[in-house]
RNA sequence: GCCUCGGUGGCGCAGUGGCUAGCGCAGCUGAUUUGUAAUCAGCCGGUCGUCGGUUCGAAUCCGACCCGAGGCUCCA
């Protein structure tokens, strides 16, 4: 560690600590020749908490592997040797490599006019191709540890050599190290996974992968999103729709999908005819617009869709919640003129954002993605739209990156990234122009002159997959809702069972008060009710014994603070429900 | 899809060729009636992911398949 790296400012140290990660990868990739001949070295960058190298082997690494990889690291960097960097001519660097395709296939690819350098350590005992940028010494790795091993494509594309990685993590204090290995603790206890059975939320099953069983918990959770989402919808003026689930497969043939998309797509045969599935809500939204003729008076015309989605996700990519088979999207569809865009998307961010303060994320992150290379619509179109879209952006965040050539065929887009506990990034909200569907299904209204336009189509979605939002939301908040979203609200706990009769009492003004309420009855001591309530992440627990029957009130216990409080049941009430009707967080 | 690892009662785990496969939690039953995070006791529950093979004998070894986990363009 430099002395100074506390005295650093965020970014010298992240520009530190790359080095340092850096330097890791070349000590691994020593550590893995020595012990693996022949493996040969491909690339070994850092990455954010650590590093990983690719190797080219035989047989993929093993745990035990792993172990002794990471001892013989420890011995190079007890070594203490200088990492020294030297400039090489092309011709030397190819002969340094020359046994090596993936190294050969790197220099190739570097532009004519940059340096070469080959970088060592261990006094020359170990020497690869490398850009540079190290720490001094293999002695400044403080604190290293092996994480993992997977296999990975060479160049990420699954039509090379798939080669072997190495995870790592590295740091410049053995305490930044266990920080780093206490905050992965941490953010496993959050897993959504774990939380969605330990809570009664959701489950999978063999029968049907990759798609949620919802409990009757995780039920009231996903339908208070619908409710809020509905409420949300009344203020900014969209209409609801509902749409069928299998269409024939005539559909999908003029939209586009069943040539582009067919592989993500379930079909059923019925009636000696093939019938798809939805994977996505918009031909629905375009037949529907069509059944009747339009006016420019109608637009924007603003249809929100909940129906049901399946999409037929490779096995290795699904996750949990947040890459399924089936789910459903707060989707809608918004049919609007040209001159209409700018203001659409402007409305529908503020709704974003606004929904998005409410479950406290407080941080996401925008980007824009512009044309592709394969694409419909001319470039003038393209260019309007986006610049359409970067004006919005621009006024809207100071902060949103662009995406070049990242957009659909059919439009610009914008999608919304939230982090969940382990860092994943998950694409929540997104709004995409199409230019395509209004054409392939004549998507048209009467202008003021009289004349029949096509109209233009905005796909937006606010918090997405209902499903990923619920999991990345569990994530974010430690499965401990807020009042308004939680299964159970408060939970009554007697005492005694002769406090019993009281308790339904109360329980009975909750309820009626429209409050989610239980009682604990079940044969437990006070102390055991508290902590199963508090394991559930009841918000708040009703303590009922003699006092408080005697005095006819109720005693509070939140699921942050141990205190109680002695009030009226009344009093309760009122607060309880001007805490939901506020959503507070 | 590909690579590695894994799959044992609802959940979390132990058990690596040999007696009726264990433990904790949960569930059920009984006793206890208790003031802010676990009362005690008993009971129920498993063809060890599936199918096939090796073996006198398989949860354990081999193969295939299914499912799950971590990865699979952060570039010398």
């Amino acid at each position: 560690m430099p002395k100074d790296f506390n005295q650093l400012n965020f970014k010298e140290k992240q520009i530190y600590l790359d080095k340092l990660r850096h330097s890791s990868a070349h000590v691994l990739a020593e550590a893995v020749i020595k012990l693996f001949p022949k493996a040969k070295l491909t690339i070994g960058p850092p990455i954010e908490d650590g590093f990983y190298y690719d190797f080219d082997v035989q047989n993929a690494f093993t745990p035990k592997d792993l172990k002794k990889i990471e001892q013989e690291m420890r011995r190079i960097i007890n070594q203490d040797t200088d990492f020294i960097e030297r400039e090489v001519t092309r011709d030397e660097a190819m002969l340094s490599v020359k046994d090596n395709q993936f190294k050969i296939e790197i220099l190739e690819s570097i532009p004519k006019n940059e340096k070469i350098t080959l970088c060592s350590h261990s006094n020359g005992n170990f020497e690869d191709l490398c850009r540079g940028g190290h720490v001094d010494k293999t002695g400044d790795i403080k604190a290293l540890k092996l994480m993992s091993t997977s296999g990975a494509y060479w160049r990420g594309d699954e039509k090379n050599p798939m080669l072997q990685r190495i995870y790592g993590t590295a740091w410049e204090s053995k305490e930044s190290l266990d920080n780093y290995l206490n905050r992965r603790q941490e953010a496993k206890k959050r897993d959504h996974r774990k939380l969605g059975r330990d809570l009664d939320l959701f489950f999978f099953d063999d029968l049907s992968p990759a798609s949620p069983y919802f409990l009757p918990k995780g039920t009231i959770i996903l339908n208070e999103l619908y409710k809020y989402v509905r409420e949300l919808y009344e203020k900014y003026d969209y209409k609801e729709v509902v749409t069928p689930q299998i269409f024939d497969t005539e559909l999908w043939k003029l939209s586009g999908h069943y040539s582009n998309y067919s592989e993500n797509m379930y079909f059923v045969k019925q009636d000696e005819k093939e019938h798809g599935v939805k994977p996505m809500n918009c031909p629905a939204a375009a037949m529907l617009y069509k059944s009747k003729s339009h006016s420019y008076r109608d637009l924007p015309l603003r249809l929100a869709d909940f129906g049901r989605l399946h999409r037929y996700e490779r096995s290795g990519v699904t996750h949990g919640l947040t890459r399924v088979r089936t789910f459903t999207q707060d989707d809608a569809h918004i049919f609007c003129t040209v001159n209409q865009i700018g203001i659409e998307i402007k409305s529908f961010l503020d709704m974003l954002s606004e929904s998005y303060k409410t479950f406290g994320f407080n941080e996401f992150r925008l980007a824009l993605s512009t044309r592709p290379e394969k694409k419909v619509g001319d470039d003038k179109i393209w260019d309007n739209a986006e610049s359409i879209l970067k004006e919005v952006l621009d006024k809207f965040s100071s902060d949103f990156t662009i995406e070049d050539g990242e957009g659909a065929f059919y439009g610009p887009k914008i999608d919304v990234f939230v982090p969940d506990a382990i860092g994943r990034e998950w694409q929540l909200g997104t709004i995409q122009l199409d230019f395509s569907l209004p054409d392939k299904f004549d998507l048209e209204y009467t202008s003021q002159d009289g004349t029949r336009t096509n109209c233009v189509v905005i796909h937006r979605a606010m918090l997405g997959s209902m499903e990923r939002f619920l999991g990345v939301l569990i994530e974010h908040l430690s499965a401990d809702f807020p009042l308004w979203l939680t299964p159970v609200q408060s939970i009554i706990i007697p005492i005694t069972d002769k406090h019993n009769e009281y308790c339904n009492l109360i329980n009975v003004k909750l309820k009626n008060a429209g409050i989610r309420s239980e009682i604990d009855k079940s044969n437990e001591r006070m102390n055991a009710k508290i902590r199963q309530a508090q394991l559930k992440k009841i918000p708040y627990m009703i303590i009922i014994g003699d006092k408080e029957l005697e005095n006819q009130t109720i005693s509070i216990r939140s699921r942050t603070q141990k205190n109680s409080d002695v009030i009226s049941i009344i009093d309760f009430i009122i607060n309880i429900k001007e805490e939901i009707k506020l959503r507070t967080l």
